[in-house]
DNA sequence: TGCATTCATAACTATATAGTTATATCCTCA
DNA sequence: TGAGGATATAACTATATAGTTATGAATGCA
């Protein structure tokens, strides 16, 4: 960090560090695959183990458990092991946060390129 | 919420499509480079042409622009042409939101972390 | 019209990573 | 102790993409 944000710490926006910004980078990246949103969707009801994450999700093990990895790696989720089995869960629920903002700003630009569309070129609507 | 979301509640935690989910994943992912953040960061400020975020990026003009493509694409920002030139601006200042709840919780948990570590294992620390 | 500026894109290389198959490791239980 | 189950990892292939260099295309100006 350098000596501007050195005392101003909570300057967000000011001067993040390289480093900051390749941890925040990082976390958006490992949310940037569909089937690892399914897998944080999976865990929102629950602990879960990883053979039962496999078949809810439907993958591989293996696959699963280098996704559970990468997750664990920026830690979204935690790992409890218990036996033979390891059973994954929420570490963060900042993910649904995350995971909201963005379905309703897609949903508003959506509806938007829907109402422009409507209003002009395209099928006329009926009624 | 919308109106049709309100009588479905499951519509976002629940049954997101797969078409839906693969939507939200490429947000995250376009926000998942370094020096995509950057960029857009450096539009916080206002339009800039191509040549000032290269500029102000420090990198190529080609890349630049192949990175201003990827957001666009995702509609993270506009594009404006005038004259010869290219201005490009913040489209969705949702961006900005999710920085900081991502920013604020990297925070939180590396203070934890400093936290346990002062507390247990590790070196000791002297007196 | 000729030249410079601005931006986009094509072509390429290098790297990261998703998914698969095979296997190693650890645990439980008969 | 040996069999079987649960999970992690290694090795591999295929694909996506970040960055570079070269060039194309549009604009503005002398």
């Amino acid at each position: 960090m350098n000596a501007r944000a050195a005392h101003r710490p909570n300057a967000n926006h000011g001067e993040l560090s390289d480093a900051a910004l390749a941890l925040v980078a990082t976390r958006f990246r490992a949310m940037g695959e569909p089937i690892r949103l399914r897998m944080l969707r999976a865990l929102e009801r629950g602990e879960q183990s990883v053979s039962a994450l496999t078949e809810a999700i439907g993958s591989t093990q293996p696959n699963i458990s280098k996704h559970l990895k990468v997750l664990q790696d920026v830690g979204l989720v935690n790992r409890r092991q218990e036996g033979s089995a390891a059973h994954y869960s929420i570490a963060d629920p900042m993910v649904f946060e995350l995971c909201d903002i963005v379905c309703s700003r897609l949903r508003a630009q959506l509806e938007e390129q829907v109402e422009a569309l409507g209003r002009g070129a395209g099928p006329r609507r009926r009624a």
